[in-house]
DNA sequence: GCACATATGTGTGGTAACGCACATAACCTG
DNA sequence: CAGGTTATGTGCGTTACCACACATATGTGC
């Protein structure tokens, strides 16, 4: 959307927080950092599991859940183009205490976690912009819990459609029913459920794993005000 | 618990992050801390407002709440002795996202945003602390989440009282059924349901806005492992 | 000790979501 | 195109919690 300042490919799938970087610190990090294709599925890090790299999500999006159980799953965060996985590294944690899954396919550019200690201990722009990040994620995560607290499947699931689609930057992509319902933290019936009224209502179509977003306005119109708080705070912490 | 470094006062009621601080590095913050009373009620940031001192609970509590609707709150998070309230202004934020409330009376080590920003410039064992201290609030933040979707008023009932008791340092407290439910952000009568099956199974006993916990090993067997997940994590943190 | 406010208990009916079982439908593979 | 796999739909009984209304305590102040 706005001017982009580092990247030079040009496309929607830049990370927002690398370019935010001043341009000199952000060519030092650039020796650094490798871009990696994530592919719909894979785990970055296990809960208890040493964070190695972290993940600057371009088109990709990489889901932060926590697990209660073999049965019940819950994603407590989305990690998109706006922000960094493996964000304990930075809070001088060395192992995760959520799943990280991928849940978009896309590109990311990955950084050696001891690469991002040695960049945090610089107090520089990008040691402020994790910092602000930081409280990002955590007013999503507070969001989201509020949200999943009192807001029906219907409205969640819009939201967490509008989520997805904001990062990936395409209004098709493939999800099952079935991961839905762990996204939400519901059985996938609800699920089923709720899409078929969204379908009925034509804001959405899909079949066998994949979803297209028809009508993105009537959408937020169903989704509750929590995507709109989510995405001011996401979107605004960058400045 | 354990040996206190710093506090000349040796109560258990002594801010641990701050205690965990190296004694060079905790003289030179003294002067800019000031004990200052917590009185149940008093409401300390406003969502949206600036953040102008920042509070290291001793036997205080802090509860960070976030609000859908005048009739809709929930708790995210706990801020006692364990941490700090105001822990944007250290990820470079001067505004709350949250309602800050003082949930149990008590003191707290009242600082300046001003001169927490000035410290944490400085990279020394504060700035990690709190860096530490950041990733185990969204830990916590996360679980309760988890928790609030999936585990019933009951297990989150005894959860929350354990994690009071732990920070206030006491078996007996105040608090209304009334409050609690919007802590736990389900309604009164549900709460009281609860309260009258602990109280039936001798776990507790409260009347007219007075809770004593009876038998701590029993509330903890009817707490869902989210308090221990959640305690584990913010004793640890400090290492 | 009486009025009053506040805290807590209870009862009735409603609903979203659950768990389980099974039906249908779309795609894949040989 | 037959057969298997995976995705989605549907029905049924259950449950935790909701919303509202009201009853009953327990304290406080005059």
């Amino acid at each position: 959307m706005s001017f982009l300042k580092n990247s030079n490919n040009g496309g929607p799938g830049v990370n927002r927080l690398l370019d935010a970087l001043p341009k000199n610190e952000y060519k030092r990090l650039l020796p650094r950092l490798k871009t990696v294709s994530l592919v719909f599925g894979d785990v970055l890090y296990k809960p208890g599991e040493e964070i190695k790299y972290v993940y600057f999500p371009n088109d990709s999006i990489i889901s932060l859940i926590s697990e209660l159980s073999e049965t019940s799953w819950l994603e407590v965060g989305m990690v998109g183009n706006e922000g960094m996985a493996g964000l304990a590294v930075f809070m001088d944690v060395h192992f995760s205490s959520t799943r990280a899954l991928v849940q978009g396919s896309g590109t990311a550019m990955r950084m050696s976690s001891a690469a991002v200690r040695t960049e945090a201990n610089r107090l520089g722009s990008l040691h402020r912009l994790l910092h602000r990040y930081s409280h990002s994620l955590l007013t999503q995560v507070s969001q989201s819990s509020v949200c999943n607290r009192f807001h029906l499947v219907d409205a969640r699931l819009a939201r967490w459609l509008l989520m997805t689609r904001d990062r990936l930057g395409t209004e098709e992509f493939p999800l099952t029913q079935e991961f839905l319902s762990n996204m939400l933290g519901v059985r996938r019936e609800g699920v089923s459920k709720a899409a078929a009224a969204l379908q009925a209502g034509k804001l959405i179509r899909y079949s066998r794993g994949m979803i297209t977003l028809l009508n993105r306005r009537a959408l937020e119109a169903k989704a509750c005000r929590c995507y709109a708080i989510i995405k001011a705070e996401t979107d605004a912490y960058l400045n």
